[in-house]
DNA sequence: GCCAATCCTGAACGGCAGTTCAGCGTACCT
DNA sequence: AGGTACGCTGAACTGCCGTTCAGGATTGGC
């Protein structure tokens, strides 16, 4: 079972940046959380460096997988649009569990801007993102429930915003908290897709 | 001139971390930068945190005052909207001059997430945004160049759409570059305030 | 011309954190 | 039972980097 203390590595080190941010999370802190030597961290990782971008990624493609399980269960294109949107609000974790996948957003794009491997996997599940939204609209166009719109445009919007929205909710800016990013994300689109 | 010193450290430490990033920033590589040596730097700041908070401050602080300098010259609501999304738009910067803040907004919100001290000035400094658009918002309402909509909402929806964007342009996300970004910002910002 | 404040430096310190390595236990294979 | 591969550790190494400090230069006031 070498390949679960692997994912447990990559899940300490998540908790522990979101925890201890980029910056200060040492070696010593992921072996710490896991119950285990620092040395066998750099023996399922090349590097201090390797581990924190494959466990961005990692908890990123959770993110992702777990949205995109929940959307298959939806049945209308509308059902699917509230869902995305509503897994998108930061929650609040409780300790033990992976952190919140929006608190290492920041962290990703500040490694990405220079690490271009990391920009790459982060451009790939971006892609896979906005590639949902597009086929949840054409859905709902094609079956009605839409006004014909350039998908791929508004997938982009839909996708910055709620990655601007998330920032503030996230930092706690008392202006946007999940339930007014929500109720703002949803009056965008409602404002796009009916009646255009 | 103890004052300009000061701003030149400031400005060096914001162009070590656009160019090593937000970790890899080291007291030696902003002494370097100035050209005095790695104790000065000590000596006007009382530790590497605080240099680091104060410098993504003060950059974000000149570039919102730069905006907002450019808007009071333009004439209608429709001009300085477009203004302040064009502002937005990350833009390359030639070695030697101060870094592009779009560069650094991914490190302040990474700072800001366990940093109370900056997470309030953050805010306060998105808040003195959002209200720009606001007020330009409710400028173009009642010389009839807009529609009449909720400012508020229209500020929050759109300032968060222009941070999504701008990661995506600045981290050369290939569907979106800066003209891209623009484009799709106006045509949001169209749909919207005209014939709502 | 002297004193004090300010700006600045070189050098040393102190400690920490990433990385390496030799080796121990254990499970599995033959 | 013997050997081998694998998972794992403790301990040491090493180089770096933030921070401190004692003091040199320069300026400006009196």
């Amino acid at each position: 079972m070498t390949d679960t203390r692997r994912r447990d590595i990559l899940g300490a080190t998540a908790t522990a940046i979101a925890e201890r941010g980029l910056c200060e999370t040492r070696i010593a802190d992921v072996a710490e959380r896991v119950g285990v030597s620092p040395a066998l961290v750099l023996y399922y990782f090349p590097t201090k460096a390797a581990l924190l971008t494959d466990a961005l990624i990692y908890l990123d493609r959770l993110f992702y997988e777990s949205v995109a399980e929940k959307l298959e269960k939806a049945a209308t294109a509308e059902d699917r649009l509230v869902i995305l949107i509503e897994e998108s609000c930061p929650k609040q974790t409780t300790p033990g569990e992976l952190p919140d996948s929006w608190v290492l957003w920041p962290a990703t794009w500040e490694m990405a801007r220079l690490d271009p491997t990391l920009a790459a996997a982060r451009a790939r599940l971006d892609e896979a993102w906005r590639s949902q939204i597009v086929s949840i609209v054409e859905d709902g166009v094609s079956s009605g429930e839409f006004v014909d719109v350039d998908a791929k445009d508004f997938s982009i919007q839909l996708a910055a915003m709620l990655d601007g929205l998330a920032i503030e909710a996230m930092l706690g800016d008392p202006t946007v908290d999940a339930e007014r990013m929500s109720q703002l994300a949803r009056s965008f689109a409602r404002a796009v897709l009916k009646r255009g």
